[in-house]
DNA sequence: GCCAACGTTGGC
DNA sequence: GCCAACGTTGGC
């Protein structure tokens, strides 16, 4: 019995992979997450959970798509290339360090949600909202059905 | 490009 | 186990 539907979010640069490439490819394994946290969070996604796609780094920081968890978890191939960035001498095939999953594209939103207006929503958002609590940088993080709702409202 | 906040590393 | 130094994230 798997448990139901859970929601995330889960950041990304514009100029390294953009919801606009995910729509061009389609699928993408989540390589390079090397936050303990955030890929403790990916550990525990299921085939199906949703996806918020949030741009970083950019102009407008915000949400700017949907997608869904394609895979289960599984080791990043990227930890064992030598000379990736992302490699990581500590990691070996026995025993990996670092696990992703596939994300599958679902749709753009009609209209990008700024942080900046996720912000002004605080209160009904939640304070522990890791998106906007203070310091938080985490890339992948949790989010409730309820908050994915309000999130959604604001498209 | 700046820099605050945070995580990791490594000397002791 | 402490903590300074360093690296990274990501908003601005």
């Amino acid at each position: 019995m798997s448990p139901r539907k859970r929601y995330w979010l889960m950041k990304s640069e514009p100029g390294d992979f953009s919801i606009d490439d995910l729509q061009r490819v389609v699928t993408e394994p989540w390589t390079g997450v090397r936050n303990y946290q955030a890929r403790n969070f990916m550990r525990q996604m299921q085939v199906g959970d949703g996806v918020l796609f949030y741009h970083s780094n950019t102009e407008v920081p915000g949400i700017y798509g949907i997608a869904e968890v394609a895979s289960p978890p599984y080791p990043d191939p990227t930890q064992f290339k030598k000379g990736s960035k992302y490699h990581d001498p500590k990691a070996t095939q026995d025993q990996p360090r670092w696990d992703l999953v596939d994300v599958r594209f679902v749709r753009k939103l009609a209209r990008a949600i700024p942080l900046e207006e996720i912000r002004t929503h605080a209160e009904a958002l939640g304070e522990e909202f890791a998106l906007i609590r203070k310091g938080s940088r985490l890339s992948v993080l949790p989010v409730t059905a309820a908050q994915w709702k309000r999130l959604l409202a604001l498209e």
